[in-house]
DNA sequence: GCACAGGATGGAAACGTTTCCAACGTGAGG
DNA sequence: CCTCACGTTGGAAACGTTTCCATCCTGTGC
């Protein structure tokens, strides 16, 4: 049914060995011969299968890409990069979505490697035991955006997450605001992220206390987020200002503080992490930290096929954010006033 | 290096048939040997060759999608759809983005080919003849979103984009709007798309006139759009509606009503295809239509695979698509006699 | 006790490439 | 005129599977 070298070589009347040196252009040829077979290809509409080749020369140009979700803005930012940088590297990309279940990332890691992928880029869910059987079985993995602490071994792209939120803590205390909250905290049996690290450490480094109240837990998942944004916003707003520990947190903010009628950023101000396009369509714009997504991504793809050349040259060094200051957040409501911030009770509106 | 079915094999002392057959659990063997070969295949960490197997059975259990950009969320989300139907059909998916570029789309597409994909899902940006030679070497070709016109025979998933505009047409009429502005046409010299068409007949149904100076070109590109935009709102703002054809002509719009200062809904009303995440962020939340982008990529998945199977069943009826009513429309302004924006039927907040 | 059915098993071919290696001119240098 | 080197060329092996087919063995029915 579809035709092979075998047809062309023998349409062309020549052997099949002639035949693929002249479409990989290695060897040498006479130019009659290259002629002739390169017609008899553009009769027969012949296309070499990759699958014959990739069996023989033990590379199949395929790169595997898991994700936790690509709607998520970011997601799908990084995953641009790493298609970017792909496509620049003649390489292709195999995509699927673990949406956060370690047995669904298995299951993808399994098959990326039967597919015999030459390598593997992730936002890892947590699998440790998917992720060490398939370096084991000498699959190049790199890590991205997120590493997995039970996996020092597998070289990570990240992004200076603490830098980013320590920034963005500095700059909601520089405005005044001494009842900051933070929103997407580990759960209570769970270790603190780095980003809530980061929180911690930039209030303690700046002599200010922590209002363990003002830092609620979610997971990032818009139920999670919007149960947590409530809970934080309704008991009397006495947060002045709310750091979002990811935009899904953030859009959970800003959905809660406009079903209550709470003013941004005049009643409290509202900031995130995660530059995604809308921070600039909603109103008043929100005050986000930016992380390179797609730089992230093309880089563990580089990063990738570096490592499957088998020169593992970690290169641990986190991209930097940047602050984008936009119109959401402002001194804390009373400031002005007359009224400090230290006492400052639920007045309200 | 890799160890292969031989390696399993001889570890467990039976010929390569035997460990074939117990690992993909066809034909039969006896309890006492399927458990010692696979026990030697755990002990050697053996992961089957997705490339050998496919050479074999030529099916490679992938699927290739092509769409114009990953990071735009309709095309997101119908990447999810897809990816959700392939896991669930036991396939993997191969995902490029084309970024609108014919020559970018037929290098995929060829790729594509090459790898021997069971079936291609795209998003066409344009390159005929690509397609056309892919369907030549029976590749299983299934358009979604939009078709192309040259290749009425590729079978392609689409949604009622002609009734999502009819319907928010009509809407926007019944709020009284007699100057309704389309924001997205096709350009001077080219074909006015399915959209535009219902725009226009949809007004000449109602017995209105298409103000033809309402109608402006855009590309679905952010600076197209916004020229677009600003062209359309600058010029004295003459249109009390606007219609944008696409998620980013409504964002656009949006940017640029907030920078002219022009109050939504109050001085121009603003609705748009597509009801992304962000229309219910911005302020007032944008009303839309909503396409099934989801339900597209799985139907089109669900195609490409029945396709593949040559049993071309075409099922042409388009997905429907709901008008999402927020609160950015509202009657034209003066409609009520004086200047009262307070009193919409539909608050704006 | 013997033929036969049928389950279990291994050998080998095939899938479509790439690439090593040998063979075959053919022209040049001695 | 012979040899040697070199550019061209084709045969064949290898890559890792699946699967057809033949073989072997064990019961079973007569």
């Amino acid at each position: 049914m579809a035709t092979t070298i075998k047809d062309v070589a023998a349409a062309a009347g020549v052997g099949i060995a002639t035949v693929s040196r002249v479409l990989s252009g290695t060897g040498s040829v006479s130019a009659a011969t290259r002629e002739r077979v390169l017609a008899a290809a553009r009769a027969l509409d012949y296309r070499p299968s990759a699958v014959g080749r990739s069996l023989k020369t033990r590379r199949t140009g395929g790169i595997g890409l898991v994700v936790p979700d690509v709607t998520d803005p970011f997601c799908a930012e990084l995953v641009a990069g790493v298609l970017a940088c792909a496509r620049s590297l003649g390489e292709h990309v195999l995509l699927d979505a673990a949406h956060g279940d370690p047995e669904r990332e298995a299951a993808i890691v399994d098959r990326l490697v039967e597919q015999r992928v030459d390598g593997i880029i992730a936002l890892p869910a947590g699998d440790v035991a998917a992720w060490e059987s398939a370096v084991r079985v000498g699959c190049a993995v790199v890590f991205a955006d997120r590493a997995l602490p039970a996996l020092p071994a597998v070289p990570a792209v990240l992004a200076d997450d603490a830098g980013g939120v320590r920034a963005l803590t500095e700059y909601l205390t520089g405005l005044g605001h001494r009842r900051v909250a933070y929103l997407g905290a580990a759960g209570p049996g769970q270790a603190p992220g780095v980003r809530e690290r980061a929180f911690r450490d930039t209030l303690a480094g700046l002599g200010l206390p922590v209002h363990e109240d003002l830092v609620v837990a979610a997971r990032p998942e818009r139920d999670s987020a919007y149960a947590a944004a409530a809970g934080l916003l309704q008991r009397g707003t006495d947060a002045t200002a709310v750091l979002a520990a990811g935009h899904l947190l953030g859009e959970a903010a800003v959905l809660v503080a406009r079903e209550l009628d709470i003013r941004v950023p005049a009643d409290v101000s509202i900031a995130m992490v995660d530059d995604v396009p809308w921070a600039e369509l909603c109103d008043p714009p929100l005050t986000a930290v930016a992380r390179p997504g797609h730089d992230m991504g093309y880089r563990a793809c580089e990063a990738v096929l570096r490592d499957s050349a088998r020169r593992g040259a970690h290169r641990p060094v986190p991209l930097p954010t940047e602050l984008v200051i936009r119109g959401s957040c402002g001194p804390p409501r009373g400031a002005r006033g007359g009224r400090r911030a230290s006492g400052d009770p639920r007045g309200g509106r």
